[in-house]
DNA sequence: CTAGGGGTAAAT
DNA sequence: ATTTACCCCTAG
């Protein structure tokens, strides 16, 4: 019964992602018969990348369609304070007798082991960090190489360039990046664990007194590609999301624009947070657009300054 | 063939 | 104990 176990490797990972990304989900068969995955996923069925991407997406969103059904919902967040006052995110009544509880869960999968109770979010740092790693340039990468990974392997805001430059500019002052000459590589981490010998990382030096709203949950950065999964999620996100990301990406780029007016890295840092934010709930919404009309009007008039 | 609802069992 | 991977089965 039960079957031996075999557990996927990044590789067929990487496939099915790749795959699902170039024919849509719901293309087994299709992705599994593309002789550009077949290698990989030969030993897959139809079936197994099914099962598989709906893991994926219950890891992902918490909600992908099976933890939902039925089944208690244990801990969850606790920490959502007021987040939807600005647009009224019915939840939507679809007249069913099914629960509609398909909102946008800011949990991810990150686990909170952090007390800060901030709102985990998915961190443009990881994709970053992955772009780098993945490009593995002797010597490091350039904005413009990493630019371009990022955006034509995910989905990047009209304001990306931007948020990625602030970025990198924030990790390279933390001492989690290393800038040489115009590439930047990936410093060597600290190690979370023990070890009392810390490299030379200059790490925090910049945030002196930093308000308590900026918290560092950065000393994340697992060895996995996390964010894959945070973006593999792409079913069919209410197109709430649309004018949430919207908003919140003109919001982030305003913060943006004023922190780096400032020279201030720690509203840079405040400012990317929620850039991250509006980067993947933009993505789920405009990865595949599969049954979703193309209406999303991204308007971003309706700036607000709220800090 | 696919979506999903249900399981079992191995890993962690 | 929870996750993760596989299987099975049924309705479209």
């Amino acid at each position: 019964m039960g079957a031996p176990k075999q557990k996927w490797t990044p590789d067929e990972e990487a496939a099915l992602k790749a795959g699902v990304r170039k024919h849509g989900p719901g293309k087994w068969r299709t992705i599994l018969k593309d002789p550009e995955f077949s290698g990989v996923l030969n030993a897959r069925s139809n079936v197994d990348l099914k099962d598989k991407w709906r893991n994926m997406s219950v890891m992902a969103n918490g909600w992908g369609s099976r933890e939902k059904a039925r089944l208690a919902l244990k801990r969850m967040n606790q920490a959502h304070k007021q987040e939807e006052s600005s647009l009224a995110l019915t939840t939507e009544a679809h007249s069913d007798e099914e629960i509609a509880e398909a909102r946008l869960a800011t949990t991810s999968s990150g686990t909170p082991q952090i007390g800060g109770s901030k709102r985990s979010i998915i961190r443009l740092d990881n994709l970053i960090m992955e772009a780098i790693s993945n490009l593995k340039e002797l010597g490091g990468s350039n904005k413009t190489t990493i630019a371009t990974y990022i955006e034509d392997q995910y989905w990047a805001p009209p304001n990306f360039k931007r948020l990625l430059s602030a970025k990198l500019k924030y990790l390279t002052a933390t001492g989690r990046l290393i800038k040489m000459k115009r590439k930047y590589r990936i410093a060597p981490m600290p190690v979370l664990s023990d070890r009392r010998r810390i490299p030379s990382v200059p790490l925090l030096e910049s945030r002196q007194r930093i308000s308590s709203r900026v918290d560092q949950d950065d000393i994340n950065m697992l060895t996995k590609a996390q964010v894959d999964l945070e973006l593999t999620k792409m079913s069919m996100i209410p197109q709430e999301a649309a004018a949430a990301a919207a908003q919140a990406v003109a919001e982030a780029e305003v913060a943006i624009a004023e922190a780096e007016d400032a020279s201030r890295v720690a509203d840079v840092a405040e400012a990317e947070a929620e850039a991250a934010q509006a980067f993947a709930e933009a993505a789920m919404k405009a990865l595949r657009g599969r049954s979703t009309p193309r209406t999303m009007e991204l308007s971003r008039v309706e700036v607000q300054y709220a800090t």
